[in-house]
DNA sequence: AAAACATTTCGATAATACTAGAAATATATT
DNA sequence: AATATATTTCTAGTATTATCGAAATGTTTT
């Protein structure tokens, strides 16, 4: 992972709104929650929503799988991992210098 | 810990050079690295690195101490840990449900 | 107090992001 | 095939962010 890609996805992690998105998502585990489901939950336009969700999915922080008219968002758990691992190793704190 | 403090921190980490900055900083450890040594490691002009440290001071992610003229930056590293706490913890992957 | 050095603030431009109503697309049901 | 449901794309206005040269500020040395 490049510092370029790190940085996207904190970038768009940096936005209340995706933020407890992504947060939702998480919490809901392998089959994610639907579009609508974070509409309602969430009380907030179709077409605002859509967009910070297509965000996170340009971050490599989710994907979707549609289910008949449903379409459910999940996290990729590996950039979430790649993320974490990021802050520990890249940005350990290193007093043993 | 708010989720629009946590947001803000990714959203300033959302950046590239930022990001290099706050790694930098992370690696230097307590004291911490000048303005100046930042502007001739990375190759910014003054003005825009100046904007990027004050967009990191703002989200609480760094801070600055001044020694004679030399301005050094340094980690708060609380705000790290609390940055990597909320992956681990709010963003935990619970296959118990 | 003048000159040198370190960093920030000003000012201005360009680029990107946020928001959301309305129209379009895709799928399912009758 | 018509209707209903779920979601995205279009369009457009507003707001925020990024960039950096030049001027200003604060600090030290002479």
């Amino acid at each position: 992972m490049t510092i370029e890609e790190i940085a996207k996805a904190f970038k768009e992690l940096g936005h209340a709104t995706r933020l407890l998105v992504f947060k939702r998502l998480v919490k809901a585990g392998e089959k994610g929650v639907s579009v609508g489901t974070l509409k309602d939950e969430l009380g907030i336009p179709n077409s605002t929503l859509s967009h910070h969700i297509s965000s996170l999915v340009s971050a490599g922080l989710i994907k979707q799988q549609r289910e008949g008219r449903v379409l459910y968002c999940s996290v990729e758990y590996d950039k979430l991992l790649s993320v974490i691992s990021f802050l520990q190793d890249e940005c350990c704190i290193d007093e043993t210098k």
